[in-house]
DNA sequence: GCAAGGTC
């Protein structure tokens, strides 16, 4: 029996697909990531009885880099990546093994259809699994096609049947301008990236942001927030003023009537429009008018309205509202929460989840009445044809779910129930008034039906006070004209609501990427969330935007995407050539590159305002091997060590603190010492600034502090203080801390594995000797007097700190504090046992070498 | 260390 082979994009679609087709007769399993399933069932292909294989990819299978080495930012000029650095393919996610999983399913395979998504992105996805897996399919017969694709607009069982039974190819200009796209992004964004970063922060020492990234989405997002920000800069308040009547409507109850001019920003025309309206003791009713307005249910929901009022109502940031998304889908509670559709399918099944909530603690009554009454039909959305709206899949409550994700899942499954509630109605009734010869108008709102406002309170029409009711030619007495001086105001920072809404109408991202690129401009310091999730941009972002408009504001218009993606639509249709069209956009922005480059003094202009030169930045901390002058530390983002007499910067590790480490000087360069350390809990180690940024051993990386420097007599490096290998990583030797003391600990120099020792010592030195079971170095203690564990009156011991019975009982591992969840180990374990997982030290600087001398020949460069 | 696009 022959095997046909479906490729989905993600696991969820895979199994939704196999279930319609094999109409709930499939047997899965789990593919070797673990992360993708294998649905199987028999049926019928090209007419032959066949075995179907239907899986999936997580998204793009491949990702574009530059060839590792021009990935070194030092080496490499930023022009070079338009086009004479060399581009490849990578996994996009190695640990996801795709390739190996998609060959290993698709060994012996017949036939591929492709169910990839029907965009640009899916088409090109489409090849990326082709490539993996057509060289391990069967060869076919001459003219037997065997690769196939399959379109459609909704997960739906007659969509995907139909698109199962009228199967095509898959579309290879629509593949290639995604690679277009793709090319154009990695080259232009890094190389402005890494240009504007190496210059600016060469120059300045308090920029606060360890990249100055550039980008054709994030920066147009960047953009807008700026552009708002200047609106509000340049805004020139104006005085107006405006006419207020009252009237009394009956005995303990007036009326505030709205004049029909609004307002009128000259003084004194308002001042003669007040004279001649105040001498009025009556207004004269001249209409009025009773008009039945309807509020409509709202459209059913998609990725970016869920952010929009994440963000605005329920004050989640569009990233935080999109993780919390995908927990509640990944768990059952609401459907898949990145589409564009606001239309539910013809055969979506709006009962089904309604029925789910009828016994729901909060909304119980509004769904059973609904159920009983008959639900209304949804409103027409827009068909994006790639998911269904986002609702609820199961009930859940308040204590089920808990604090955010609680929240989020109340909001779908209330705005879910409201597009298929009726439209709240309500009675809009005006008066218009004369007084003197200025008319004046009243509005009032009384609800006729809530509607969906009942599920949705928020969204309900404001309760006013009914109207008197009265008819044309009846008169009130007017109880005061008064004219009111007021100010127009401006406009206030931008809303992240505002901002999607804005990078939607201009195409800026895409609904999984928005949440992305805002994060993008928050992280690296160019906008900060105020209150109400506002974004207001910071002196950074400012001088950014400003500086791209001085030179070539096409750089930040919200046009610079729109303009490239028309050009790689063409390669889509197949109107233009592929090569072409990415040759002459790379050579368009080369030239805008190299004249950015020559401008770049008029941005630097702008820096010199807001910011300070790397040689005034920072608070003298150790001394320069080369010139013995004081170096700055500058603590700022990425922080650094600035010479200002030799004008060079030392970067230093981020996220810790520094201080001088006992004015001690590395023997190879004889520049001070500097101690790292992150938190009480965390670890500390030496660091010699000019090894960090220039490592003196082939073995030794960019980055790295003394206890990972394998000088052979330094009494600060690996090879002096190393004891043994890692009880849990495989490359890290655990060091021992010099400055820990007195509660001595010993840390892995690779991950965040820290050992606990001796508390009540007051030397602790890393003997010569090692130890005779696991060829660890022994330790040599002096403990306190008072409080020696020792039996006896001893105070000094030497020993094993895995093995010496003594030693053992006083060591306790723990990981460092300030460390990321992720990269934890397994849990804390207390004591060491002998020898237990321990691998004998033997690698190279983790034991003491023997000959030195020879040792240090074979080390140095 | 960099982009933007998929998805987990």
């Amino acid at each position: 029996m022959k095997t046909v082979l479906m490729v989905a994009e993600k696991p969820s679609l895979a199994q939704s697909i196999a279930r319609i087709l094999s109409r709930g007769s499939m047997s899965s399993r789990k593919g070797l990531n673990g992360t993708c399933s294998v649905h199987e069932y028999t049926g019928t292909f090209t007419g032959q009885l066949v075995r179907f294989k239907m899986t999936s990819v997580c998204g793009h299978v491949m990702t574009l880099d530059f060839l590792g080495k021009y990935n070194k930012w030092d080496k490499v000029d930023p022009a070079e990546l338009f086009s004479q650095a060399p581009t490849e393919k990578k996994e996009a996610n190695p640990k996801l093994n795709m390739v190996k999983f998609l060959q290993v399913e698709g060994k012996g395979c017949d036939y591929i259809v492709l169910w990839l998504d029907c965009d640009k992105e899916g088409e090109n996805i489409c090849f990326e699994v082709l490539d993996a897996v057509l060289p391990v399919m069967n060869q076919a017969h001459s003219s037997e096609k065997t690769v196939f694709r399959a379109r459609f607009s909704s997960i739906t069982d007659t969509d995907i049947c139909t698109a199962m039974v009228r199967l095509g190819e898959p579309d290879h200009n629509e593949a290639l301008s995604v690679d277009a796209r793709q090319e154009l992004d990695l080259r232009i964004g890094c190389a402005f990236t890494r240009f504007q970063t190496k210059y600016f922060q060469g120059k300045y020492g308090n920029l606060d942001s360890s990249l100055i990234s550039f980008g054709p989405c994030q920066t147009p997002t960047l953009g807008f927030c700026v552009e708002r920000h200047d609106k509000i800069q340049s805004f020139k308040p104006e005085t107006y003023w405006v006419l207020q009547a009252k009237v009394d409507a009956d005995k303990d109850r007036s009326l505030l009537l709205d004049w029909d001019r609004v307002r009128v920003f000259d003084r004194e025309i308002a001042q003669m429009f007040l004279n001649t309206t105040k001498l009025e003791k009556e207004a004269q009713v001249e209409a009025t008018s009773r008009k039945e307005k309807a509020k409509q249910r709202p459209l059913a929901l998609n990725t970016v309205e869920m952010l929009r009022v994440a963000s605005s109502s329920l004050g989640m940031g569009p990233q935080h509202a999109m993780q919390t998304a995908e927990r509640l889908y990944t768990q059952g509670y609401i459907s898949y929460p990145r589409t564009e559709t606001t239309h539910y399918p013809e055969s979506f099944d709006l009962k089904g989840p309604l029925r789910q909530q009828a016994n729901h603690p909060y909304w119980a009554d509004t769904v059973k009445q609904l159920l009983a009454e008959g639900i209304n039909r949804p409103r027409k959305g827009h068909d994006a044809g790639d998911h269904p709206p986002i609702t609820p899949m199961k009930s859940a409550t308040e204590a089920e779910l808990g604090g955010e994700a609680w929240r989020l899942y109340e909001y779908i499954t209330r705005h879910f129930i409201a597009t298929i509630s009726h439209d709240c109605k309500y009675l809009q009734s005006t008066i218009s008034f004369r007084i003197g010869p200025e008319r004046f108008t009243c509005t009032g709102k009384t609800v006729i039906s809530p509607g969906f406002t009942e599920i949705m309170p928020w969204q309900s029409v404001p309760l006013e006070e009914s109207l008197p009711t009265c008819q044309r030619g009846d008169t009130f007495a007017v109880a005061e004209v008064k004219m009111l001086e007021k100010q127009t105001s401006p406009p206030d920072y931008l809303t992240e609501a505002e901002l999607i809404t804005l990078m939607e109408k201009h195409g800026i991202g895409t609904d999984a990427s928005i949440p992305v690129h805002i994060n993008n401009i928050c992280q690296r310091n160019y906008v900060v969330v105020e209150s109400g999730r506002r974004l207001k941009p910071t002196n950074l972002g400012i001088v950014l935007v400003h500086g791209y408009y001085k030179i070539d504001a096409e750089l930040v218009l919200p046009t610079i995407r729109s303009a490239v993606e028309k050009q790689l639509n063409l390669i889509a249709q197949g109107k233009a050539d592929y090569r072409q069209v990415l040759g002459h956009t790379l050579d368009v922005f080369k030239r805008k590159f190299h004249y950015f480059v020559d401008s770049i003094a008029g941005m630097d202009e702008l820096m010199e305002v807001s910011f300070s030169p790397l040689a005034a930045t920072g608070k003298p901390l150790s001394r320069c091997g080369k010139c013995h002058r004081f170096m700055k530390y500058i603590q700022a983002k990425p922080s650094r060590l600035h010479c200002s007499h030799c004008d060079e910067t030392y970067t230093l590790p981020q996220n810790g603190t520094i201080k001088l480490y006992k004015e001690l000087r590395c023997p190879l360069d004889d520049f001070e010492l500097v101690l790292w350390s992150s938190g009480s809990r965390g670890k500390s180690y030496p660091l010699c600034p000019y090894c960090s940024n220039h490592p003196p051993f082939r073995d030794m990386k960019k980055g790295t502090g003394c206890n990972e420097c394998t000088h052979p007599t330094c009494q600060h490096s690996l090879s002096m203080l190393g004891i043994g290998q890692c009880v849990e990583c495989e490359s890290g030797v655990l060091v021992l801390d010099p400055t820990s003391g007195p509660k001595w600990r010993v840390a892995c120099n690779r991950c965040n594995v820290v050992a606990h020792c001796f508390e009540n010592a007051h030397r602790v030195r890393v003997s010569a000797d090692t130890c005779g079971t696991c060829e660890a170095a022994l330790l040599d203690v002096d403990f306190n007097k008072a409080r020696s564990p020792l039996p006896g009156d001893g105070t000094q011991h030497t020993g094993c700190v895995f093995c010496d019975p003594i030693f053992q009982e006083l060591v306790e591992l723990k990981h460092a504090a300030s460390c990321h969840p992720m990269h934890r180990g397994p849990g804390r374990r207390q004591g060491r046992g002998r020898g237990r997982g321990r691998r004998p030290a033997g690698k190279p600087g983790t034991r003491r070498p023997k000959d030195k001398m020879s040792a240090l020949a074979a080390y140095f460069v």
